[in-house]
DNA sequence: TGCCGATATATGGGTATCGGTATATACTGA
DNA sequence: TCAGTATATACCGATACCCATATATCGGCA
């Protein structure tokens, strides 16, 4: 409230949300499609409450939405409504696109997509 | 280390600079131009080692580099080396540039810029 | 040298964050 | 209803952060 001008609160949250190498992480998988937690889990050889951690926080960020189906609940990037948020989410799905790794890593995940095939990787 | 792929650490360290509000604040207003530190403690009436200390996290993130000029230090954005990291504050900019209030209020500080006139504002 | 303004750093308290482990919830299928 | 899988949350200790206050350093000038 002590500063009306200078106000940037929107672009500060949505940056301290991706001030962690975790989450930053997840938000690079997810910029090349929706995935499911244990996805997730096995990209980054991370433990389940870690992931859904972070994904809770990214939710809780308006960063990503999630949708349930079955027992798996997917998440994915959601769009912004503040332009200069959403100007922020696609310069950095921009550089995201540009690792060839990343890419393959996602396409792996994603033909193993779908309920029953949640133990990929393992 | 543990994961050679998926690293994206250089955008990493400069989402968490630029995670707090004050950091924020401070980098909108040096998109505007230089400024030396007691503009910055004027125009946020922030106490001076607040501004001194953000600043600092600023430069050692490699966000803003500093020029001394007699007793006066003044501060400027620093050109990214990483393409990414200069793309998120290129667009970060663009969004503070939209900002006429911003504008303004900068604009006020340029003027009295300069040794010895670093009580504007008080 | 000594003083003064500008800037930086040290210290301490309160709070937030991160990761690991354990536990709880939600859903499915028998 | 029970068992099993998928996901979320609670709790904990360690660490990192933010701020205010006090102090230190630096440059200019008398």
């Amino acid at each position: 409230m002590s500063h009306p001008k200078l106000e940037v609160s929107p672009v500060a949250r949505l940056f301290k949300a991706l001030s962690d190498q975790t989450r930053l992480r997840i938000v690079a998988l997810l910029s090349h499609g929706e995935l499911c937690v244990c996805h997730v889990q096995a990209a980054l050889k991370l433990p389940q409450p870690n992931v859904s951690r972070q994904l809770g926080i990214l939710r809780s960020a308006g960063l990503v939405e999630d949708r349930r189906e079955g027992s798996w609940v997917y998440y994915r990037l959601k769009p912004q409504a503040d332009s200069d948020c959403e100007r922020q989410i696609r310069g950095l799905v921009q550089g995201f696109a540009k690792d060839a790794a990343l890419g393959r890593e996602v396409e792996r995940l994603l033909k193993s997509k779908g309920p029953g095939k949640c133990e990929a990787g393992r």
